[in-house]
RNA sequence: GCUGUUGUAGCUCAGGGGUAGAGCACUUCCUUGGUAAGGAAGAGGUCUCGGGUUCAAAUCCCGAUAACAGCUCCA
């Protein structure tokens, strides 16, 4: 007998070698078919796998992680057997699951290409085997005889893999024809999965190496349920509904041209509205916190990064130099402030009195992006960054590291981002020469910023190995629509700079010493930070950032003058405002996807244009009644009011 | 940068070796003056760019370019 104690600390007997799924089955019917694998000392094990000592168990279905990862991962082998049947002769890479869903890197045989049109017969395949309800089984083999099966079906990429694994613990699945190298933990068999759609193809370089040969990268996703599917696809086409890129070409906010370039956002008209209300906002909320606005040029002698090392790294990737009639003049497009910072700052000796100094700007910088990593306005080549740089003493970083977290919680805040993730990146201990500055220095700096962040509360990823060359740091990522993760805001420490620029300041000892350097951008970029806004808000931005509250619509062009006169009156209050003065019917302007985004229209015709008064429809919350153009301009100043007050009272 | 897909009207897209199509939007007119109406007419395109094959290319082939998806990268 063994004893099996559950998550509420009860302890039951069974029979040893009882399996997850026999627990599962004792304890009610519908748990034993919800159940998807179980965690056993805390290692997640296939359901049918037998527990042969006393053991601490949990029961995980598919709201848990680890419940839809062994779904998924079970997926991907099906997904692989089905390839082996119709494509014999594919090797086959790696096949994890993912965050939703999963994937297998393979190379089809016989230079077979694979496309888009495939997938539907793959996916018919593998339902067919999952109809078949073939179960997968665990086998522990030794390295050799793994090696030997996978050299004699010539699968090159699973030997490779094998040849780093440890001997003894080496294990298959097998399920139906397929078997694979893989460490599990799978569902007991194929019939589990009912709703299966591959979702895309795409290339991935084998183990995630540009040098190595490039694999066939199959995409897909699964559900123990139909309707699971089907919820699932719609929850999809919402999420590209709120694309920034659509919205920002509907909503007229940004565009790119090709006569322009690559990657070089122009902000239409009313995209510069919203990013300046943005600019303003953090503006006001920087000098509250005593930085120090600032301006630098937007080309700079390549000596300054030859200084800063930057030019060293990045030269050869970056728009190149700009010569000049001076013979061996060089110049080139900023891609950075910091620099130019380091220079303000040896602009005059500096006390310890002094410090921290914080310099601020707004400041657009250009990076020659590989051509495949751009992506709307979030990976651009010339974007404006709310950067600054703040110099201070050793012992000041955390103090300066919990005023920046103080910013970001406003801003996102004022915002509504509540689901934002906060990542605390070191270097990798076992590499420490791809670092500069001395351990030491590291340490105060690494903990200065856990610190921070514990004392303010912020719930943070701790990942090693993902610093800066120059320095750990803290990054705030939010997701987009579709789930891709991007960085906003980030504060980072750097020793590397005021040791190259020898920047100093003359201590209360007299004697000269070297100030910490912190780069922080709680947007990160407005481009970044505007497209993410987007995708939050679907186009329906928080009122004081709305590029247009009111639209004013005369019902016909008799009451043309009334209307201007509403909009005189309006304008004078601050509300912004804009006229529609089509003269169309109106039901028809409602559809217009333009007004959409408005938050308030006012209808005038005969009844307002005698009573003064002007009728009010809130999109998206109906009809406000007729009220008087004092009357709503006080309701227009309490609901901006309450959103600010979120900002000012925090 | 790599692999793949795509580029046709303002937008979404169909078509396809013989000089160009739809829906929505737009313009004008009619009907209706009041909260996602209906009708008529009209205007809009070097079919991304360059080269080749062909009697003939928007269509087939090659190259460039841009967008999209993924990989790699991101000071």
């Amino acid at each position: 007998m063994v004893k099996i104690t559950f998550p509420d600390g009860s302890i039951r007997e069974y029979e040893s070698g009882v399996t997850g799924l026999d627990i599962a089955k004792s304890i009610s019917h519908k748990l034993a078919k919800e159940v998807l694998a179980v965690s056993v000392n805390g290692e997640t094990w296939d359901l049918t796998r037998g527990i042969a000592t006393d053991a601490t168990v949990k029961l995980y279905t598919w709201d848990d992680e680890e419940g839809k990862h062994a779904f998924w991962h079970s997926s991907a082998h099906l997904m692989a057997e089905a390839l082996q049947e119709l494509y014999p002769g594919t090797k086959f890479g790696i096949g994890p699951a993912i965050e939703s869903g999963f994937y297998y890197d393979i190379e089809p045989g016989n230079d077979i290409v694979l496309t888009d049109k495939d997938l539907e017969a793959v996916e018919k395949k593998m339902v067919e085997l999952s109809g078949s309800r073939q179960e997968y089984q665990r086998v522990d083999v030794s390295k050799k005889e793994a090696l030997d099966y996978f050299s004699k079906r010539n699968e090159t990429y699973k030997v490779e893999l094998i040849n780093d694994l440890e001997d003894g613990k080496i294990t298959y699945y097998q399920q139906g024809t397929f078997t694979d190298l893989c460490r599990g933990p799978h569902l007991p068999d194929t019939s589990y999965i009912k709703a299966i759609k591959l979702t895309s193809l795409a290339g991935a370089y084998w183990r995630g190496n540009e040098k190595n040969k490039m694999l066939t990268r199959i995409y897909g996703i699964a559900f123990p349920k139909q309707k699971m599917l089907e919820e699932w696809l719609v929850l999809m086409e919402e999420a590209r509904q709120r694309d920034h890129r659509k919205v920002g070409k509907e909503m007229e906010l940004f565009m790119f041209s090709q006569a322009v370039g690559q990657g070089l956002p122009m902000w239409l008209p009313k995209g510069t509205m919203l990013r300046d209300r943005l600019e303003s906002f953090l503006r006001k909320l920087q000098k509250k916190h005593d930085y120090q606005q600032v301006i630098t040029p937007h080309i700079t002698n390549v000596n300054l990064y030859k200084t800063s090392g930057h030019f060293q790294k990045y030269g050869k990737d970056s728009f190149q130099v700009i010569t000049t009639p001076q013979e061996g003049e060089e110049f080139m497009l900023k891609p950075m402030n910091c620099p130019h910072h380091c220079e303000m700052y040896k602009f005059k000796p500096r006390s310890y009195k002094e410090l921290p100094i914080r310099f601020a700007e707004f400041g657009t910088v250009y990076r020659y992006e590989q051509s495949g990593e751009l992506h709307g306005l979030t990976r651009v080549r010339g974007f404006t960054q709310d950067d600054a740089h703040l110099f201070c003493m050793p012992d000041q970083i955390k103090d300066e590291f919990k005023k920046v977290i103080d910013i970001i919680f406003i801003i996102f805040k004022a915002l509504d981002f509540n689901d934002f993730t906060a990542q605390v990146s070191l270097r990798d201990p076992n590499n420490k020469e791809k670092y500069i500055g001395s351990d030491e220095n590291w340490e105060k700096a690494e903990r200065a910023i856990i610190e921070a962040a514990e004392e303010k509360g912020l719930k943070t990823n701790v990942v090693l190995g993902e610093a800066a060359f120059y320095g750990p740091k803290l990054d705030f990522m939010v997701k987009d629509a579709i789930g891709r993760k991007w960085q906003l805001g980030t504060i980072q420490v750097d020793y590397n700079l005021p040791e190259r620029f020898e920047l100093e300041y003359t201590g209360a000892d007299n004697q000269k010493h070297r100030p910490v350097m912190i780069h922080r951008a709680p947007f990160g970029s407005m481009e970044r930070f505007v497209a993410v806004l987007i995708e939050h808000t679907g186009g329906k931005f928080p009122l004081w950032l709305t590029p247009e509250q009111v639209v004013v619509l005369p019902i016909s062009e008799k009451f043309n003058d009334y209307a201007q006169n509403v909009l005189n009156l309006l304008n004078n209050s601050d509300i912004r405002t804009v006229l529609d003065d089509r003269n169309e019917k109106i039901g028809r302007k409602i559809r217009d996807n333009e007004l959409k985004k408005i938050p308030f229209m006012l209808v005038v015709g005969e009844n307002e244009a005698s009573q003064q008064q002007v009728s009010v429809r809130r999109q998206g919350r109906g009809d406000a009644g007729s009220m008087s153009i004092d009357e709503f301009i006080k309701l227009v100043n309490k609901e901006v009011d309450g959103q600010l007050e979120a900002i000012y009272n925090y």
